[in-house]
DNA sequence: TGAATACTTGACTGAAAGTACGGTTTTTCA
DNA sequence: TGAAAAACCGTACTTTCAGTCAAGTATTCA
């Protein structure tokens, strides 16, 4: 990695933790400097301006966030070959993972942009959009394998399931903030698959 | 009421719907006085300063929201006396109040609150917690009494079920907003009473 | 070693945020 | 109806913030 890369990299993790913990235009340029111990045209060096910090922010969460859900249902993959069971088990590996963050998760950027939304242009809010279909596509895919197999026993379609397990993160993010209760996120995400338990597998015997 | 009270709602009106909009941070008083045609000392007449309308803003908004789910509860045990159908008329009920707004929920003061935890002082922030532990004394109840009636059908604590309805809205306003598909929130809801009807309803035959 | 790359120095602008306080009008209610 | 209380105005001031500009220096890598 290039010394200019590992520069931007800094001002990137102070901006995102400030931006989870204030918001976007609370973040103010001269904090982050300070923090990062660069000058001011030190940073504009790096991003023409703050709406282009916004959009590389975005960029840079949404990539790591699919590597980890790659990684996480590869895993799953790796333990089973039913594509119930792999998501079942898919689910317990995320719930672990957040029972590992002592503070809980650090939040979520396409949350708070969502939230802000007249604070960025055009091309930042359709990234952000992109970024939920993505987990809905992903998603979607897993639940369509699922219903091929079992039949589930209430009338849901898989874009809506697809939605519930972004939905149960974003909202179990907000609880547990407000709450400043970590354990909800794991919480929410066994109940995520307590009903993914019963809306698809065979009653036993 | 008084005319100043009627002047502070409409600062009030107008603060809250650019806080949910662009945040508080970027909610600017100078905005807000243009808008409602007063002048900046106006404001600061009927706020001493930015954090107390932060405060009054959150309490207003969780006063209301209560009111509203008190009615809704009020006219679903008007419509049944099982607990657990009360429950799921009023989560019906819920998303046919949430499918007549043609531009989604305009977003929850409580979310963008714990998202901008550095803002706000030591008292809002407790008062935002509470709002939450309100939202889950009241499920708590509810479910208490559908579980004194039908077991459950796998291992779930009444607490965490209660904050699931309140994950529920918080996640699909999120995903509703970064989508820009009000939908989702309707389709979530009925998720949600799709589990509610899983989880306890008694197989038929 | 030399040309990119990655910054620093420092001064500056224009806009907006928030504070302070005395003065003035408008309501309200007795 | 009139005086006190409530509601609001004018203005001046201090900070902060995003962003610009020109010119220079240090670092890195090919």
């Amino acid at each position: 990695m290039r010394k200019g890369e590992k520069t931007r990299e800094r001002l990137m993790d102070i901006a995102e933790s400030s931006v989870l913990a204030k918001g976007f235009s609370a973040t103010s340029i001269d904090e982050i400097i300070a923090e990062a111990e660069i000058t001011k045209s030190g940073f504009f060096y790096h991003f023409k301006d703050k709406n282009e910090l916004a959009q590389a922010l975005l960029e840079r969460y949404v990539e790591r966030e699919n590597v980890l859900l790659d990684d996480l249902f590869k895993k799953a993959a790796d333990l089973h070959d039913d594509p119930l069971h792999i998501f079942l088990i898919g689910l317990k590996l995320f719930a672990d993972l957040m029972a590992d963050m002592p503070k809980g998760h650090p939040g979520c950027l396409v949350a708070t942009y969502c939230y802000h939304e007249r604070l960025y242009d055009a091309k930042v809010i359709e990234l952000n959009r992109q970024a939920v279909l993505n987990w809905r596509n992903r998603f979607s895919k897993a639940f369509q394998d699922i219903c091929d197999r079992y039949p589930p026993r209430d009338d849901v379609s898989v874009e809506a399931l697809a939605d519930m397990v972004s939905n149960t993160v974003e909202g179990a993010i907000v609880m547990s903030k407000a709450l400043k209760e970590p354990k909800v996120m794991v919480d929410q995400i066994l109940l995520l698959r307590s009903y993914i338990k019963l809306l698809f597998q065979p009653v036993p015997g």
